[in-house]
DNA sequence: CAAAATATTTTACGCGCGTAAAATTTACTG
DNA sequence: CAGTAAATTTTACGCGCGTAAAATATTTTG
């Protein structure tokens, strides 16, 4: 059937035999038309592929279809993972998610959100760089853009926040460690690029001190995003300089502990909670890799689900009470942990 | 100064003293028009922020400036990494990147084609699946869209296919393999899901071969984008019957090779070219984590640079040419050994 | 310096669609 | 079945901008 080719709206709908403005409430809204008025154009739609110039929509439409998500790093597996899931939660609502990825770059941050603002998107899902970040450029643009912010905290900034309880995670990986065997040490970035990272080393700092132990902080040096790399580099550093002062380490974050224990098993040091073993080793994420660590790695992990779920779930409710919550929002989910081999 | 909002280009046209259509002009290309006009319309850009509406824009020029970029799976780091570089050089080249992932799924990478096809960019670059892509609506796209294949090809689809030769990869690591120590079995899935692991084994087939060798390629369950756990079980699968039929084995790609070693350090199975390990290991690709692998993995390295900007380049001549090739092209860059501790 | 050639700007029109208000149809009442 | 309310469709207008053709300014030529 060489049916001629629709070009616009107006063709698509002499050729359902409607007007054109009902054809568009149909398109914004299937259930807005009367059901024979509906049946009529999805039959037309069979016949004559036709989809409405996502140009032209977008340019009167009062609020875009699309939300904007924002995640520091997208090579990050972790970060990967979490915006596939809120991505899968948008296009189920109807919407249109645009995925950006900040490289761990403050400028490039800013450019999504530049970027993100000149498509005019009903909502944006920012998970933030954290102390890099540009703060006031990001407050800006969350006065402009209904915002919810998730896995790292801006206090006050954005409509909402949805993240993992740091204080659960450290609570579950040090009294594992504790009841096990010899109290950890924390491993951690000098400057972490991420406020999770202080909030974890002082829920460490108050659990040991709540169980009557001394907390010992290791800082290590190291910029950027290169996690495993600054992991390894530390760990041999410490190695050098006389060692961890405990046998069991506790690491801020599993792309941490990765590079840790590359530079453990480098040096011979067997990592695991058997005879033999020189150290244990834990961690907080449950970073997609962690199983394949050499030992596989114990750690503390997100609740992705919920937290994709929660997040998705108030931007939506944040777009349907026109852009602004009466107060800001800050929702938090326990962590589970993960017993594997290194601890 | 609370210079009053501008809210289209004749508002912005009016306050730097033109007309709409030159200011249009300017917007397109700064170059195009004359040295004062241009400083007059930069100077009241300054004073009266104002950006074209994007979509208002798009729907009236002939090609947008929007470039697609899809990828078989964003949450793996070779191809975030990959996707990264090309991305900036589209921005480079002051085009607009979207980038999508396909997650490994065949009705994800046609819903990312019928997405970008939506917003009419004017190319896409495009890494198939592979064996599972829909072949034929991939074609149908190619046919609407100027697009450039990269990573992974597909005999005859798109206008260029730009790539890493699967031969020079294996022809190092298997000469390099074969001249200090035993020569290598090769690790592979059964049903690999990209056309390079089909490559891979010829070329490793053939190396052996050419060497007078006996090739021993083992072939492992499983299905989907999870390689490292494919890998894992896969090793252990092996080693339950009785073990690799050499002590050097090469894997089809490093995230194979990190389920094998992680299988392998869980059998105590040392690996490495030193005295007391068992076994050795070395693979292809490079893969941002085999510097952390347990040990380091001695692989065969893309040229990242060389394949995305070729690609970029191919893609952008491709569309000044209106779209077509006389022929189609293939460009294939070496591999770069890397030597690290696996083998 | 006038005229022709060229570069630049303006006029005029249309792109494809959203949406308020008006007109019409359908559903519901008694 | 007439009459009214509610649901639905149509009329009419405008969104913000690209672009060909016409008008004007600038540069070059003789």
């Amino acid at each position: 059937m060489p049916e001629k080719k629709i070009r616009n709206m107006e063709e698509f709908a002499a050729v359902s035999g409607l007007s054109r403005p009902t054809v568009s409430k149909y398109f914004n809204d299937p259930d807005s038309v009367r059901a024979t008025t509906r049946k009529r154009i999805e039959a037309a739609l069979e016949r004559h592929e036709y989809r409405p110039n996502i140009y032209a929509v977008n340019q009167n439409r009062r609020l875009t279809k699309n939300i904007g998500i924002v995640v520091p790093y997208l090579a990050d597996p972790f970060f990967a993972e979490i915006a596939r899931s809120i991505e899968m939660l948008v296009i189920e609502a109807g919407f249109r998610p645009i995925l950006l990825g900040s490289h761990g770059d403050r400028g490039q941050e800013i450019d999504n959100l530049e970027s993100l603002r000149s498509i005019k998107p009903a909502g944006v899902l920012l998970a933030p760089l954290g102390r890099i970040s540009d703060r006031s450029a990001i407050e800006s643009f969350c006065k402009a853009v209904p915002t919810v912010l998730f896995d790292s905290n801006m206090e006050g900034t954005g409509a909402a926040f949805i993240g993992s309880d740091n204080v659960s995670f450290v609570d579950q990986t040090v009294d594992y460690l504790c009841r096990t065997g010899t109290p950890p040490c924390f491993f951690e970035m000098k400057t972490p690029a991420n406020p999770n990272a202080n909030k974890r080393r002082l829920a460490y700092i108050a659990a040991m001190e709540r169980a009557g132990l001394d907390p010992q902080v290791i800082k290590i040096d190291g910029e950027g995003w290169r996690f495993e790399e600054i992991g390894h580099k530390g760990t041999h550093d410490v190695i050098a300089s006389g060692g961890f002062p405990s046998d069991t380490v506790l690491c801020s974050n599993d792309r941490l502990a990765i590079g840790l224990l590359a530079a453990c098993y480098e040096h011979g040091l067997r990592v695991g909670r058997g005879d033999g073993c020189a150290m244990r080793v834990a961690s907080h994420d449950d970073h997609p890799y962690s199983r394949f660590t050499c030992p596989s790695l114990t750690t503390a992990a997100h609740d992705y689900a919920e937290v994709s779920g929660r997040s998705v779930d108030t931007l939506f409710e944040l777009i349907e009470s026109g852009g602004r919550f009466d107060q800001r929002r800050e929702t938090l989910f326990a962590a589970r942990l993960i017993l594997r081999d290194s601890a």
